[in-house]
DNA sequence: TTGTGATTCCATCAATCGATGGATTTATTA
DNA sequence: TAATAAATCCATCGATTGATGGAATCACAA
């Protein structure tokens, strides 16, 4: 049995497939509620009705959207961990960042829908995915840090700081590059830069001052 | 002439102040499309008409909020700029991060509402405000970052990132609490602790860097 | 070509939205 | 106390929302 997630997904061409692009992206942009299912269907250039046909309700897509998010963000990191696998630390941290900025640039539908999901409410019930936690705690493993009991949290929160700014400066780009007044590329360009120079000093500062007692 | 506005700030136990008070919440848990006016009037216990009566329209409304909201957050880092004036960096990027995270944690709807602002669209426009910028700039002065023409995008952009860092725990909190398995005191200490953690050190690097030199 | 199922659109529904007029109540002032 | 203003609520409006039935169209196998 397949379900018509897993159709849109392999067929991006068909009607699903380009429904759930367009959802992905309105709905990242103006959330559940500032979403309509007349903005999505004008967007695709089908009717409303077209839209129900494929995918029920407006809860449904939503829905959808989110395993789908969840699933390429699952997808990258893991692809992220095979390659940072066995580097030094501050390796693993830069090519993190670099791989992961570069991806969300080119998906910013993922952080849009990401920090919707983080900081906002809506006014029905709607999917929890409870994998969120566990890709966390993967995250930690790969990069390395403390897991023994006393430091887990700590280390989860400090992989939620590294996610949490680059979603942020992904999905807020249209308020933070006025203010930088800079050109989308020189934008990305010192995000990515600002992000790598202060958690590469974070996650590495032990060593350093390792380096130093010694 | 004193708008509506200014009366709301300068009584809170005023209708139009309880009104101010629950809206800032609730647009700040719902987003703009989220908060029905009819919401508003039954958490304030009072008919819709009223609402309407004594702040015009949902847009109205929710300017005001956004006003309201910047107005508070101006004048706590104008507070805590005159009582890290002249200390160390490292103690004024600390105390910095401690004060704002306690005022924060105590007022969780500016953190929701401006990120809010920075991350969703509404269909509608709504009110820009021109002064977070100069906020940013201050900021980055305060901590005596470099400020010449060729660092000054990298210091603002390290700015947002601690804000950004800070709003995210605070307006994320009923995401992230339960992925650290943590009370609300626990949360709040644990979070603290990371951000300054972090960027203690991101911003006193070169410093350190510096010190190892010699 | 014909028939069958899949797809799409038009028309329309009930529910909910923001908003308002007007009656009623409460507070203030003369 | 009487008169006026301010505040509140009830009833209702038109517009928009999510959703659906049914006719029309399309794709494709028999």
């Amino acid at each position: 049995m397949e379900s018509t997630l897993e159709k849109a997904r392999k067929d991006p061409e068909s009607m699903k497939g380009k429904i759930l692009a367009v959802a992905r992206r309105v709905f990242g942009e103006y959330g559940f509620h500032g979403t309509t299912m007349r903005m999505l269907a004008k967007e695709v250039g089908i009717d409303i009705s077209t839209l129900h046909y494929h995918w029920g309700e407006k809860k449904d897509l939503y829905e959808a959207v989110i395993i789908d998010i969840n699933n390429d963000l699952r997808e990258k990191l893991m692809e992220v961990e095979e390659i940072i696998h066995g580097r030094p630390l501050k390796d693993r941290v830069a090519i993190g960042i670099d791989m992961m900025m570069d991806y969300l640039f080119e998906h910013p539908e993922i952080s849009n829908m990401v920090m919707f999901r983080y900081f906002a409410k809506t006014r029905h019930d709607v999917l929890m995915d409870f994998r969120v936690p566990e890709f966390t705690i993967e995250i930690v493993r790969s990069m390395g840090l403390k897991e023994d009991k006393k430091n887990r949290p700590f280390s989860m929160a400090s992989i939620l700081t590294v996610m949490n700014s680059m979603h942020s400066f992904i999905s807020g780009e249209e308020s933070f590059r006025p203010m930088l007044k800079l050109k989308k590329k020189d934008y990305m360009e010192l995000v990515k830069k600002t992000v790598m120079y202060i958690f590469t000093a974070a996650f590495t500062q032990d060593e350093e001052a390792g380096k130093e007692s010694n």
